[in-house]
DNA sequence: CACTGATTTCACAAAGTTGTGAAGTTAAGA
DNA sequence: TCTTAACTTCACAACTTTGTGAAATCAGTG
């Protein structure tokens, strides 16, 4: 019993089909739980696990066993909130989709937005409830959260950078 | 024409009653958005306005216009996610539902575990479309950026800490 | 220990979301 | 300009989620 029946790795291709299918399932289904469409979620798997990440809209509706239409609203919403380019080279019949690398910031930066939001009704709140009395209070220690955590962002991406410049430029050549 | 009809602020109450609604409304929008369910957020923002941020599920119940049940589902979200308490004095006969003062923690204590989950499901992924393909290699980046995040996020609450600190005891007396 | 008010649970109805097939639109190539 | 492959839009059906009323459970109080 040495081999693996169900899960199998073919030398050829150097990846198991199988265990690959798993995973994008079970990274679609954490985003989904963080907040994004499930076929969005999807479609963002299969392209992060394909191998120069750009698939067809055909490659993803075969990949991913759901029809052209789906894929449209998909990769709509990941274009919209800029985690996709759409691409085609001259003469070619067919999109591309590709994943932006950066794709991280894309997807924070929406987070950003969210938080703004979430201050600036809060603000709204505070002169509805009086800035004086208790709530008014509350609401306004938490404006002054959210504010520092927009100012935060930038920040935490800064240092990232430098993370990662440091990793791929160490002092010692 | 120098009065309000519809969003009349009550000098005895001290707050325009009809602006607390729609900045329940409107801060619970953005909670859904943010990926919190709808009845839970509503809760909560009442909770925010709430002059001493502890209603009971009767209050609760009437100022949102839903039924006890809906708020017995939404408080046992909230509760499970640590971002109220229930508290009973001895000898009452109802519940009292209290806001975390800290709620930013337990909110984002369970964004954190999010991370986690998509940090180790991305691992899976790396041994399913071999380490050293173009694919592994892009997934070991996203496996290194979560792992970035996961460490970053202690310290961001540390900075607030001590920025809010600060704020309370001033330098200067 | 029975009574009563409060909360939770459960089955169901209403509302919302998601993916499909089919029809419509766009653009490359003859 | 016509043909055709590829993508998008739309109405609808399947599925999921959400909130309700009614019944059950729980906890104080006489």
């Amino acid at each position: 019993m040495s081999s693996r029946p169900q899960s199998q790795r073919d030398p050829a291709k150097g990846r198991d089909e199988e265990a690959v299918r798993k995973y994008i399932e079970s990274l679609a289904l954490t985003l989904t739980q963080l907040g994004m469409q499930r076929m969005s979620a999807r479609v963002f798997a299969a392209l992060a696990v394909s191998d120069d990440s750009r698939l067809t809209a055909a490659e993803l509706s075969e990949q991913l066993s759901v029809s052209p239409a789906a894929i449209s609203g998909a990769v709509r919403y990941l274009d919209q909130v800029g985690m996709i380019v759409k691409e085609r080279l001259p003469g070619e019949r067919r999109d591309h989709y590709r994943l932006y690398d950066d794709f991280w910031f894309a997807s924070t930066l929406k987070r950003d937005r969210m938080v703004r939001m979430w201050r600036d009704a809060t603000v709204e709140g505070i002169d509805a409830v009086g800035p004086d009395s208790p709530a008014g209070v509350r609401l306004s220690h938490m404006v002054d959260f959210l504010d520092f955590l927009v100012a935060e962002i930038p920040r935490i991406f800064e240092r990232w950078e430098q993370l990662r410049e440091q990793r791929e430029h160490p002092p010692e050549g």
